[in-house]
RNA sequence: GCGGGAGUAGCUCAGUUGGCUAGAGCAUCAGCCUUCCAAGCUGAGGGUCGCGGGUUCGAGUCCCGUCUCCCGCUCCA
């Protein structure tokens, strides 16, 4: 299957099956803004919380938090921001290439590309920060920015998390939340967009613990990843050379994935050493040190971050599920997403419309759904249909009642992957199904 | 923002030199049929042809304007 097509049937299954939609698509849709339908939102959320769960719950290193978008305009002055996120550009007027206009190679006029003199605009400020109003006047003294990262709400908070949880270091905070970056080359569906959300975490340790905490950060990350099932042959890292490396970071790392248009970064795993507390010291005049309870010994602790776009990873999700195969002769598209993560865990059909199956196949569907698994009933077509339907979703499996029910009181499961048919007590699929989840 | 491409049904598209009530396939819904992998039959819903203006007896089609999307231009989660 060429490249290009898979994107395309991406953004195309995405919509048709309740994903994905365009924002605002009925005013003729607004460019690299995107909604979650009924079955995406539920994938998101399957994401998120499998993330919040590793990175929080399951660890007794990590404290949650959930800072504001709207922030004190002084942050991002204090977080480099307002410098580092303006790019003075030029554009040629002969070939339309823009450049940094601070950039050595355009400082003698001429153009690098086409090799015109004196063609260039005259610079102009991009600012990749959203900006708004704070109040109900538009005076400049009240703008403030949303957030381009949510790092800084937990760095901001830094002692009072560390003060109220009564942590020692190492420990870190954890967040997940929108963030807004005025791009001026969004695209490929999710993968780059205006507004996306992170979930992030900042592991604050003593400074020369850094480069050893970096590398077990990537252990968890990497092996986090290929846990949610991604094939691990398109999985690898990059790490950042001298030119890439963000204003903050002294190494960084970007867990890559091969995407149908290339190996792009959906996480980040950056060694921000003190520089944001350092900075935020600097600029609110309020010391951020961490006193060590047994040495008294006093620092600005050094930061590993771990940094993962959420709508990246669940394009991720979506790309490393989606395959096109042949059954019995008959081709068939799947979502072959891993059950924790699937929208819908389990789909219920009665074979035929009679016999009371249709109730009985309802009332089925009623208690997994009051049992917390996400069900879904459906009658409408032949069983194949239904089959098919339910494999484009990405449901991991299908319970069909059938005559025999009535009989024994057992059901057929089918397995989305393996298409094995097994029978089960019409009761016992709850709990084959969340043994299934917790495995 | 600049260059290029494109807007007709949920999706993919057709629609002649301007000319009947804008069509097809798939999808969806209802019914029939159907005892495990997209079978079939009958029927239904769904479009102010991106939007606005103009030319014309008549505009999806021609003209002008406008909006939006997609692709490319050191942006990073």
């Amino acid at each position: 299957m060429a490249n290009a097509d898979l994107m395309d049937k991406l953004v195309s299954l995405a919509k048709r099956r309740g994903y994905i939609f365009q924002s605002s698509e009925i005013y003729g849709g607004t460019g690299s803004v995107w909604d979650y339908g009924p079955l995406g939102v539920e994938l998101k959320r399957n994401l998120k919380d499998l993330w919040w769960s590793a990175m929080v719950h399951r660890r007794d290193d990590i404290e949650g938090l959930d800072a504001a978008i709207l922030m004190h305009p002084r942050v991002w002055e204090a977080s480099g921001h307002v410098e580092g996120f303006t790019d003075p550009l030029i554009e040629c007027t002969n070939c339309h290439r823009r450049f940094r206009a601070d950039h050595a190679d355009v400082q003698d006029g001429q153009c690098p590309v086409c090799g015109t003199r004196d063609a260039f605009t005259e610079p102009r400020m991009f600012n990749l920060m959203f900006k708004t109003f704070m109040g109900p006047v538009e005076d400049s003294s009240a703008t403030v920015y949303l957030r381009p990262e949510t790092a800084q709400g937990i760095f901001v908070n830094f002692l009072n998390v560390q003060q109220t949880a009564r942590r020692k270091l190492p420990f870190g905070i954890a967040q997940i939340g929108k963030a807004f970056r005025n791009e001026i080359t969004p695209g490929n569906f999710i993968f780059r967009t205006r507004e996306f959300e992170q979930a992030e975490m900042q592991f604050f340790v003593k400074p020369g613990e850094d480069e050893a905490w970096f590398e077990r950060w990537m252990d968890v990350r990497m092996e986090w990843h290929k846990g949610l099932g991604i094939d691990p042959k398109k999985l690898r890292f990059h790490e950042h050379g001298p030119d890439e490396l963000a204003h903050y970071a002294k190494k960084a790392f970007d867990v890559e994935y091969e995407f149908p248009f290339g190996w792009k970064e959906f996480e980040g795993i950056h060694n921000r050493t003190d520089f944001d507390l350092a900075r935020h010291q600097e600029y609110s005049g309020k010391r951020l040190e961490y006193i060590d309870p047994v040495s008294n010994e006093r620092f600005v602790p050094y930061v590993i971050e771990t940094s993962m776009g959420v709508d990246r990873a669940a394009l991720v999700l979506l790309a490393d599920a989606y395959r096109e195969e042949e059954v019995e002769g008959e081709e068939r598209v799947v979502l072959g997403l891993d059950p924790r993560v699937a929208p819908v865990k389990a789909a219920i059909f009665p074979l035929v419309k009679k016999d009371g199956l249709p109730e009985h196949a309802e009332k089925l569907t009623m208690e997994l759904k009051a049992s917390g698994i996400p069900s879904f009933y459906d009658a409408a077509g032949s069983i194949g249909r239904r089959y098919r339907r339910q494999d484009e979703a990405g449901t991991p499996w299908c319970v069909t009642v059938d005559g025999d029910t009535n009989e024994d009181g057992t059901v057929t499961i089918r397995d989305r992957d393996s298409l094995e048919q097994i029978r089960v007590a019409s009761d016992k699929v709850g709990s084959w199904i969340r043994e299934r989840l917790a495995g």
